[in-house]
This record gives C-alpha cells, sequence and structure tokens, in this order.
DNA sequence: AACAGTCCCAACCGCGAATCT
DNA sequence: TAGATTCGCGGTTGGGACTGT
C-alpha cells in the first residue's frame, strides 16, 4: 500500500539500535559533522536507513540532549506554546533548549494531553453545569475532543519576512491589560511601535523596532489564529534553534510575546 | 506466580517542502 | 522549469516496563 518505506530494503537493520551502533554513528558524526544521511550509513558502515540514523541522532544520541524529568517549568511552557502553535512539535522543542519534538509529542500524548484535556473539561463542565462524565479510566491516547484542541486554531505556514503584525481594534486586546503592568513589563516592548490605522481600525505593532533584530537575524512570522482572526507571530532564527546558547534569547523573546500568551480569554 | 491491561517511549511511516540537477 | 532527490516534520505503532488482579 502507497509507497514502500524506506527501510525496507533487504539486510538493512530495523528497530532498536544497539550500542555498538550508537558508537559508530556517535564517532561518524564527531568527524564528518551531520547531514548527507543518504549515504550517511554506506559511509559510515551502518547497516541502517538514512532516515533511521537522523532520527536516531536528533533523538538520542545528541550531546546537548537533555534526559530525565520535564520539569514544571518546561510542562507550562509547552502547554503555553501548544495553545499557540498547535502540534508543531519542532517549533516547540525549539524554545526547550536539550528537548527533542519527539520527546515533547510523547510528553504531550501520554501526559499533558490528557492533563490538558481534563482541566479543561473541567473548566467547561463547571462553566456549564453538567457534562457527560470525562472518560477518566479510557484509553491513554485522547480521542479527538474538541474539548483538547487549542481554541485558536493554529494556521501552519511557513516563515517568511515580515515585520508588523494586525490587531484588530474591533477586539479587545491583551495589550491593553498587559499595558497596565508598567512595572512587569519588559523594557524593549516598549520600543514596539503600535499604531492604530485610522481606515482599517487596527493596530499594527512595528516587531522590527520591538525585537530589536538586525536584518538578518529577523527571519519571518509565523501565522497564528487568534481574537476573531489571524494573527503573525514574528520568528527569529533561534525560534528554531535547540541549542543551550539559544536559551536567554529565546526566553526573551518569550517574554516578549507574554501578551498573547498570557491571560485566559486569549485563547 | 501468572496473566491481562495499561503506560511510555523509541522508532517507523508517509507526506510535503526544500534543494538539486 | 520540471522532475528527481533529500530532508524534516507530525502521526502512528510496537514492544518492553509497569501495575493490578
Amino acid at each position: 500500500m502507497g509507497r514502500s518505506p524506506c527501510c525496507s530494503k533487504e539486510g538493512l537493520n530495523r528497530g532498536a539500535w544497539t550500542a555498538q551502533e550508537d558508537d559508530i554513528l556517535r564517532d561518524y558524526i564527531k568527524v564528518n559533522g551531520e547531514g548527507g544521511w543518504r549515504n550517511l550509513p554506506k559511509k559510515a558502515g551502518l547497516n541502517r536507513c538514512g532516515k533511521s540514523c537522523r532520527l536516531r541522532w536528533l533523538n538520542y544520541l545528541r550531546p546537548d540532549i537533555k534526559r530525565g524529568n520535564i520539569s514544571e517549568d518546561e510542562e507550562e511552557l509547552i502547554i503555553r506554546l501548544h495553545k499557540l502553535l498547535g502540534n508543531r512539535w519542532s517549533l516547540i522543542a525549539g524554545r526547550l533548549p536539550g528537548r527533542t519534538d519527539n520527546e515533547i509529542k510523547n510528553y504531550w500524548n501520554t501526559t499533558l494531553g490528557k492533563k490538558v484535556g481534563s482541566e479543561v473539561s473541567q473548566r467547561s463542565s463547571s462553566k456549564k453545569g453538567k457534562m457527560s462524565k470525562s472518560k477518566e479510566t479510557s484509553k491513554a491516547v485522547p480521542e479527538p475532543d474538541s474539548s483538547t484542541q487549542p481554541l485558536t486554531q493554529p494556521i501552519r505556514t511557513k516563515a517568511f519576512r515580515c515585520t508588523k503584525v494586525h490587531i484588530p481594534a474591533t477586539i479587545h486586546s491583551p495589550r491593553e491589560d498587559y499595558n497596565k503592568h508598567e512595572d512587569t513589563k519588559p523594557t524593549h516592548s516598549q520600543s514596539a511601535q503600535q499604531t492604530s490605522s485610522p481606515d482599517s481600525g487596527e493596530y499594527v505593532v512595528d516587531f522590527s523596532q520591538f525585537l530589536d533584530f538586525g536584518s538578518d537575524e529577523f527571519q519571518g512570522i509565523d501565522t497564528c489564529m487568534g481574537f476573531n482572526g489571524q494573527f503573525d507571530v514574528p520568528v527569529t532564527k533561534d525560534w528554531m534553534r535547540s541549542d543551550i546558547s539559544g536559551l536567554e534569547n529565546s526566553s526573551m523573546e518569550l517574554e516578549s510575546l507574554g501578551f498573547l500568551l498570557d491571560g485566559e480569554g486569549w485563547y
């Protein structure tokens, strides 16, 4: 059915990796660097397909991978980013240094999905009074349930260059609330030029000043749904990075997007 | 102790995007 | 510019570990 799997060639190893295979792959990448996955197995002397090698390296062998329990802070960040981005695990992982998209995806599917789902259903049931009892003892994998879906549907786009955000003025902007907290506001957010367009009735936030990026630091935007429509989230090159050195900038940027992430009514 | 059910996570699969020729 | 190739992502699966009976 469909196209043949990439690892279907006879003689290629599949399944769990042995310590010896790990060593071979690690040593090869140490010498030759990442990339060229297609030919890597042949060159390295591994009886695996390139895809399998890449996955093993990215999810397990990379030296900067942080293993072990996900902290409460990380958990909270994942939940917030998931609300904003949906199932874009690689982007979410890019905000959690040392964590892989696969790990976060697994963690969501096994733990957070249930957790968030039950919180949402609790909230909605307390609002609406009686609701059908949630299947607490049902199977782990939650069935597609609108209550577990982000209320703001992310639109999946590729990043492209953009420096402005258009926020419809007809809706209540969380920035109004956000701006009330003058003392907690990140200082660089004050440089964001927020103007309102008299014709369109929109707020226009100039992120090029807001984020203070040089032209090649700024990569583009991701588009997400929010309010009654669509808004764009600026994306820097660091957004895709997973290395630890990007952490400070990452947290800064997150902070600067705090007004998008904070607030119940915002989702 | 043995079995069944559930959980968790590494690995696989297929698709779309990006890049190459 | 079109087709081929390669890469990267998200969804899904398989199987070992754990827990309950």
